[in-house]
RNA sequence: GGCCCCAUCGUCUAGUGGCCUAGGACACCGGGUUUUCAUCCCGGCAACCGGGGUUCGACUCCCCGUGGGGUCACCA
């Protein structure tokens, strides 16, 4: 059963670093040259190895929330040779999908934030999942329970929320009342005897609570607005706050990032730490990200799992890129950021308290640019990555081919976009499809002015020696000066030919791709088609 | 509703009492380059939530109002 040896164990060995978190005077920050903090330091940054966490609890794949919050923890981490760690928060067995998981850290590591310690990475502090824990944390409740600094509770959530309406109902908060004398061991036996749930209580001190958040600085919790809340269920698992706050010691968690929504509940941590005899460790809480219309994002918003990013053809690097810069920025204008650049400009101290909203056209912007930018080698990975995830036949192309795709449609925003592209390019010679528009414009029009050019140019293409880009390229523009017509009169003709439609690579680029004697077969299905 | 937090262009933001006639980027509008789509280039439109203070001087500091968000679980 849960001892004091138990605790012992889970930190003997692992002096416990404190951070310079907790100083009075909050705001405006002179001293902040490290840029880890507004606040002026009482030790050197230095000296402390930072460690970060990120716990996501495993209901589902990641979202863009988890990942900002994710990529903060792990550019702080980086940006002072600290370390990251990856927690599970599965405390809650019903809610538990055991996938998702695998899923978190399929998207992590697609964006490029590694793990050091933790799920996924190993260390010397696990278990690193709470389910796998249970023991300490019913160790630190014992404690607790054993100093007087919790109690035990009997009440059912119906008689909870029976108290609760009625408070609402006379336009008061509700508090939990602790009661006059404390449940004994005898009252425990009771009522597990009559069946009553048995859930253990914090002891909470009656004071107002005040901790100082590196963002939002100092913040306080008036006394009545905390009460004794609940550390283990009726089943024997602790909350999360109590599994939280334990875990985080133990890890040597000394730097806690994580979403706003945190932000007025911190005083329950603060006051379990406390109980615990645990050292404060420093708070940042990012404002959140909202839809356009200024409400939390959610899934009925599109894509806003990182894994539909990806699927949705977008570059990693891009999403980093943007995700950072919602909510923080360099100072200067710069707003191109690499994972390496971003490590070394972040500053928490130049994050925004304000909600940010998510922006897809500048998601589009940045990914545009990134696409343009990337080097030939990451942007084919990219573009092979992304591919694994269609059930496009461009999956099946060999990489010197999917690099000339890439380098036909330069100047794409999305992998989407390239795919759109080409696609008539990799169908049958006899399955692409006409669009009625671009044969009524680039055929038909003229009394088939586009059919006879066709006939027309045919025998030159056949004779063409060199079939490269620029060969092909240097003929059309040979052809159109000396039969002084300009480009469109056999670029347009040329393109319906070729792949049906008004879009796509260049023409040049298009028929290397093809191949000589396909081009000349599309070419000469498109004459046959005249009059039907 | 109580409590906590926030408030500059449509959006992300710069701004720490005079450098502000408020800067950049995206979007949008106009023009240009281009054989298509896209890219790219040039130009333009566009904001300090309101009211009181403090001050020689407020986008910047204080107060109130308004608006928005978060939170008040045996979920995390």
């Amino acid at each position: 059963m849960p001892s004091p040896t138990a605790i012992e164990a889970c930190s003997a060995g692992r002096p416990i670093t404190i951070p310079a978190s907790n100083c009075k005077k909050p705001w405006p920050a002179s001293n902040s040259r490290d840029g880890l903090s507004r606040f002026p330091l009482e030790i050197e940054i230095s000296m402390i190895q930072i460690k970060t966490r990120f716990a996501p609890s495993p209901t589902g794949s990641l979202h863009v929330g988890g990942a900002r919050t994710a990529l903060a923890c792990y550019l702080v981490a980086k940006k002072f040779g600290g370390t990251m760690l990856l927690r599970i928060e599965d405390t809650d067995r019903a809610r538990h999908q055991e996938e998702a998981v695998e899923k978190i850290l399929a998207d992590l590591a697609w964006l490029g934030i590694e793990i050091d310690e933790g799920v996924g990475a190993g260390g010397d502090n696990g278990p690193y999942r709470q389910s796998e824990r249970l023991e300490i944390y019913q160790a630190h409740i014992q404690k607790l329970l054993d100093e007087g600094k919790a109690y035990y509770a009997f009440d059912t959530p119906e008689e909870l929320e029976a108290l609760r309406d009625a408070a609402r109902a006379e336009k008061r908060d509700f508090k939990y009342s602790r009661p006059q004398t404390l449940p004994t061991q005898a009252d425990v036996d009771a009522a597990r005897a009559e069946g009553r749930p048995v859930v253990v209580r914090l002891l909470s001190d009656k004071r107002d609570v005040s901790f100082v958040d590196e963002v939002f600085g100092e913040i306080t919790i008036p006394a009545d607005q905390t009460d004794d809340f609940i550390i283990a269920k009726g089943d024997g698992w602790p909350t999360y706050h109590l599994a939280n706050v334990v875990d985080d010691h133990h890890m040597g968690v000394n730097f806690i990032l994580r979403g706003q929504e945190f932000l007025g509940q911190t005083w329950r941590h603060v006051l379990l730490r406390e109980a615990l005899g645990f050292p404060a460790p420093r708070y940042a809480h990012l404002a959140l990200i909202m839809d356009m219309k200024g409400r939390k994002l959610s899934k009925r918003d599109g894509d806003v799992e990182v894994d539909l990013f990806r699927r949705a053809g977008y570059l990693p690097e891009a999403l980093v890129n943007f995700i950072a810069l919602l909510g923080w920025n360099p100072g200067d204008e710069r707003e191109f950021f690499t994972m390496d650049d971003l490590a070394e400009a972040f500053e928490i101290s130049r994050v925004s308290k304000t909600n940010a909203k998510f922006d897809r056209d500048k998601l589009m912007s940045f990914n545009t640019d990134w696409a343009a930018a990337l080097e030939a080698d990451r942007l084919l990975g990219a573009f092979t990555d992304y591919l694994s995830t269609t059930d496009s036949p461009l999956a099946d192309q060999d990489e010197a081919t999917l690099s000339a795709v890439l380098a036909a449609c330069s100047g794409f925003r999305r992998f989407d976009e390239v795919l759109a592209k080409v696609a008539p390019i990799f169908m049958a010679d006899d399955a692409y499809e006409y669009d009625p528009k671009a044969v009524k414009k680039g055929l038909e029009k003229g009394e088939g002015a586009g059919y006879a050019r066709l006939e027309l140019i045919l025998p030159e293409i056949e004779a063409l020696g060199d079939w490269t880009a620029e060969a092909i390229h240097n003929w059309m523009g040979a052809y159109c000066e000396a039969n002084e017509i300009g480009f469109g009169k056999i670029g347009q003709p040329m393109r319906v030919a070729l792949a049906g439609g008004m879009f796509g690579p260049a023409i040049p680029e298009m028929m290397v791709l093809l191949g000589k004697e396909r081009a000349m077969a599309r070419i000469q299905r498109t004459i046959a088609m005249r009059g039907e």
